[in-house]
DNA sequence: CGCTCCGTAGCAAACGTTTGCTATGCTGCG
DNA sequence: CGCAGCATAGCAAACGTTTGCTACGGAGCG
């Protein structure tokens, strides 16, 4: 592989020379030498060497984006968005995906400390590891003080995320939305107590019952996994209960894929005797029998947006805190509650 | 950040020597200076400079994936896989996710040429940029003279994929299956004529139509995008047209879903009127109603044979080439065609 | 007792690039 | 005509690590 030096001597000019036209620096270089450097670089295939640049100038043009799974929709939207914003200033994204795995999580840190990566981008919240999370931040606090840019687009254990999606807000309107259509019990499937996103959305369930009128009720509410056995478990505890209902709001459209699932095995029609609403408008979610009511996230953006947070920090700015906006999205799942309880309630 | 020199001097050693313990390399250090470094590396939270490193070395313990989509299922699987074999190798996993933009994937192979990446799996197909591939060919090569593996993980410009499952074979078999049914006008949704794995499953529906000595019928084929639109705008077409047919096979699942889709917005019952049949099993297959009946890909093992291919070219041996197989997955979607088309034919 | 060899330690070069500083030649102004 | 100042070019150091080579001391053997 050739390097600054063959070009620079092809050139006939000295390797500064060279390294100021290839590196389209502000330093004068005549016309002239300018022109046979790149005829020179031309000519060899000249590619720089980032490893050389990036030991020199402490910070390499890359950001790491740490998520989950990277086979959740959720996660790929918004990688996708950071690699928009990325790409656009021309830096490199590295995908790190977990697994749901603090251990692994704790490798691609140290690994993105150690090729000095210019920005952390952490899409999902912390996971529940104690020990491994106190090393994480450390390693997370030594490369801030390093100048580097660590964004979060999920509440964690230091606090509210830089760039975000206004989860409660969401849940609420989609109570709201379930309370128009006259529903006045309102089942919720929270999702597991340790995830901070979980907590934020259960939040948003009380806050839309409580600007409802209607009272919170501890029997509608279910905890289990994020993912679609969570839901199918989630109807099961709420038919097995005697506390009735009209809806099931959940926590992520997953949930909601698993209780859609989990009602129609059950023989119970959804919307004619139950309705069904999800969070993050999933593809999927437009494509499953009826079609799922959701909220939409502008998830894209938001990776994006994560990405013009860490950028702008970088370039020494305070960009300030953002909350991207919900939108409720009424699909096939949801409809009015059936007779019988509007009578019996 | 502290610097191996910094851990020399608070170990009381030199930094050869410190290098040594922390690198674990081969030469004895003696018991005592070890415990020392070690120590002190404990102290100064360490790091290792993997630029520094990597420079030295010139190559990285980096493996780049460069995908179509990352937000198609399709590759996520494979990126997840890749990213199984490499982490336990100690790789670390960088996506490069070209959009189906050959601009975008020439901008990645540079970059993962300019970081002495050790690797490359091309997880999709080349797209149709002649002059764009010339270049990515030429990158392509440089790194390999440079000592870079490169696997390929579908048919590409210069040939087979090094490891790559059996597509011609799989779509045969779905054919077989819809025969097996009772179907024997079965129309293909072929995705775009510019993918070659679109081409080898074009060629897969040809054999299977062969085998069950049915006559090819051009008519019955529709080019589409690879996407949910296509699939849609595929329905459209053959409906539009004049030849009659039981069961739609589709290139890929997500035609398959905007198939399924529009043949519900036009009343036509699947699989009362038409079977419907995917290819690729990503996950949301199982979940549609009715549920879809594809093909499934070993997608994981996929891309983790993809990496121990290129993981073994580095190690020097001459990994042998493979073809995964395939397996028929019978859901909902498909039945026995009408009695009407059974008694008509 | 002296030579050889082994175990261990450190010096210094090298990887490829950028950049502060110095050097050179030329232009323009007083 | 002389000096200042500017445009351009190159030298050399520096980034952090690894590694070939040399050096040193001690043990073992003849």
């Amino acid at each position: 592989m050739a390097s600054i030096s063959e070009v620079a001597r092809l050139a006939g000019v000295s390797a500064a020379t060279a390294s100021r036209v290839v590196s389209s620096s502000a330093y004068p270089v005549s016309a002239a030498a300018r022109e046979r450097v790149l005829e020179a670089a031309r000519t060899l295939d000249y590619v720089p060497n980032a490893l050389a640049r990036g030991l020199l100038k402490s910070r390499v043009p890359v950001v790491g984006v740490i998520v989950h799974d990277i086979t959740d929709p959720y996660f790929a939207e918004v990688v996708r968005g950071v690699e928009d914003g990325a790409s656009l200033a021309g830096f490199l994204v590295i995908t790190c995906s977990s697994e749901r795995d603090a251990e692994r999580e704790r490798s691609y840190v140290r690994l993105l400390r150690s090729i000095q990566a210019a920005a952390i981008v952490f899409a999902g919240s912390g996971l529940d590891d104690p020990a491994l999370n106190v090393e994480i931040e450390r390693h997370v606090a030594a490369m801030q003080t390093d100048g580097a840019a660590i964004v979060h687009l999920s509440p964690h254990a230091l606090g509210q995320p830089e760039v975000s999606v206004d989860n409660e807000a969401g849940i609420a309107a989609m109570v709201a939305a379930l309370v128009a259509l006259g529903h006045r019990r309102i089942a919720f499937l929270a999702g597991p107590r340790s995830l901070f996103v979980a907590r934020e959305r259960l939040a948003g369930y009380r806050r839309g019952l409580e600007e409802a009128g209607i009272a919170f009720d501890e029997w509608l509410v279910v905890r289990t996994s994020f993912d679609r056995d969570g839901g199918a478990l989630g109807v099961d505890t709420l038919v097995a209960g005697d506390a009735p209902f009209t809806a099931v709001c959940c926590a992520n459209d997953l949930l909601a894929l698993g209780a859609l699932h989990r009602l129609a095995e059950l023989g119970i029609a959804v919307p004619g005797s139950v309705s069904v609403a999800g969070f993050d408008d999933i593809s999927t979610a437009a494509l499953t029998a009826p079609s799922l009511s959701t909220v939409r996230l502008p998830l894209r953006e938001l990776g994006r947006r994560g990405f013009e947070h860490a950028n702008g920090l970088l370039a020494g700015d305070t960009p300030e805190r953002v909350v991207l906006p919900t939108e409720v999205i009424l699909r096939g799942s949801t409809a009015a509650p059936p007779a019988l309880d509007a009578v019996g309630r």
